[in-house]
RNA sequence: GGAGGGGUGGCAGAACGGCUAUUGCACCGGUCUUGAAAACCGGCGUCCGAAAGGACUUGUGGGUUCGAAUCCCACCCCCUCCGCCA
């Protein structure tokens, strides 16, 4: 959530910044807040005296009736006075929802060192290892992971339907090995603290982390008892600090989650709808960090070459990009995907979105730490990564790693945890 | 699911219709001190306001009242016991 006294002193600022992410239309919320805040502070000066006349006219009745006499003649003006304070505060609290509303729809501001534009303008940053090209006709991974044994697509469907994938023997071992591999590499190496955290949430925790109201369609829902399925850990691990102020001594937080994923992915109807491309449910290790402002631009650095390490000691190519303005996600004030090379699709994956948020997502949350012994309490700076998301990191590892003869072998660090060195028919 | 108890500031813990939340601990500033500790003084939630000042804040939302932490209603959460259960 933006920060209406921004809006208040910088307007062109904030118009600015929201024109670069989404247009004329998106920048025209500043003046919509304005306006509500406008009437919303009139409303509480005007209310706020009535209530201090309200205050000392009761004050004076307990005097009064302390003092044996008759109070009747002020308590019936005084009621009077009760009316207008109700009609005011009715005035207040609809300007409050109003603002909130238009502001909980409205999304992060851009870092300047965003470039603008759409996905066309995104920027390749940097990049890692050769892509692989096979000296021979390299199969994609539903091919592979088919005559491995290791992917049963037709039965998730019959199960559940499209987008929910079986996967069965090594394949299944794999996914595993992968998950408790990359949780062990991050607290050991990366300094993080693992959570096993709760994969139904609360509406509110949606609202924290910024996937609701705007994307409501995005999520299942378990409407019997108003609890959604969690699209990513970072919902339930950010939230984790919702409504706490925290200690000097408490940030830098660090945590590593894996969880199921659950997306309807209702705007990408008939896209990849291939192999494990793009499913409804799957599997991901999630890095969360709650850092002090001045550390978060560092801290996305430090954060993404983590989500990057788990690539290199893999062996497999990939690409940092920076995400250009229009195609940021709604909370993230600067983001950089990590794409691999898959050889069998022929295509860069993104397997990892690294994100700051600066104090969006805590303002939302209401996570606060104290700087310092005495000082007011400031939003803490909230961000995280994928590191990484299975279902593709499967896909280019088995199509990186294919042999001419269909068998894929794994890459050293994995072949003890995995049992074997190759995956064969 | 049933019965009972309870949610108050960073933490602990009083007040149970009116003098507008007593107090302790922690933390910050000051005085004192060579320095520290102790002691003492002040501060330590949000909003409106340029300021003076004012308003709000006792889990959440309603209600009663001139006035609600306190009374009433609904909901949420925690604890204890019972039932069910991986």
């Amino acid at each position: 959530m933006l920060d209406v006294k921004l809006l208040r002193s910088d307007p062109d600022f904030v118009r600015d910044a929201l024109h670069r992410r989404g247009g004329a239309e998106l920048a025209g919320v500043v003046d919509q807040v304005l306006a509500h805040d406008e009437r919303r502070r009139a409303a509480i000066t005007e209310a706020d005296a009535l209530k201090a006349e309200r205050n000392e006219a009761s004050r004076t009745v307990g005097e009064i009736k302390r003092a044996g006499g008759d109070a009747e003649e002020l308590i019936r003006r005084t009621r009077a006075v009760g009316e207008q304070i109700a009609e005011l505060d009715r005035r207040v609290s609809a300007t409050d929802e109003a603002i909130s509303s238009l502001l909980l729809s409205t999304p992060n501001l851009p870092d300047p060192a965003v470039p603008q534009g759409g996905e066309e303008a995104n920027q390749v940053i940097r990049s890692w290892g050769d892509p692989v090209r096979h000296p021979f006709p390299a199969l994609p991974h539903w091919e592979l992971g088919e005559r491995l044994g290791l992917l049963d697509l037709p039965r998730g469907a019959k199960i559940s339907g499209s987008g929910f994938p079986v996967l069965r023997g090594r394949g299944a071992r794999l996914q595993r090995v992968l998950i408790d591999w990359m949780l062990d590499l991050h607290t050991t190496e990366h300094g993080y603290e693992e959570l096993r955290v709760p994969y139904l949430v609360t509406r509110e925790s949606l609202v924290g982390t910024g996937q609701l109201p705007k994307f409501e369609e995005e999520s299942y829902l378990a409407e019997r008892d108003d609890l959604w399925l969690i699209p990513t850990a970072e919902v339930p691990v950010t939230n984790l600090h919702r409504d706490e102020l925290l200690g000097p001594e408490d940030l830098p937080l660090r945590y590593t989650a894996y969880s199921p994923c659950f997306r309807r992915e209702a705007g990408a109807a008939g896209k990849d709808t291939r192999g494990l491309l793009r499913v409804h449910q799957f599997d991901k290790v999630e890095l969360v960090r709650f850092e002090r402002p001045e550390r978060s631009a560092d801290a996305l650095e430090e954060l993404t070459a983590e989500a990057e390490s788990v690539l290199q000691k893999l062996g497999l190519a990939y690409r940092v990009l920076r995400l250009a303005s229009g195609d940021l996600g709604f909370s993230a004030r600067m983001t950089y995907d990590l794409e691999v090379w898959a050889p069998g699709v022929e295509r860069w994956l993104e397997v990892s979105s690294c994100s700051t948020f600066g104090d969006f997502q805590a303002r939302r949350a209401n996570i606060r730490f104290r700087p310092a012994g005495g000082e007011k309490p400031a939003f803490v700076h909230t961000l995280n990564g994928s590191a990484l998301a299975l279902p593709r990191l499967m896909v280019a590892l088995l199509e990186t790693y294919q042999e001419a003869d269909g068998s894929v072998t794994l890459p050293e660090v994995l072949r003890e945890r995995v049992g074997t060195a190759r995956l064969e028919p």
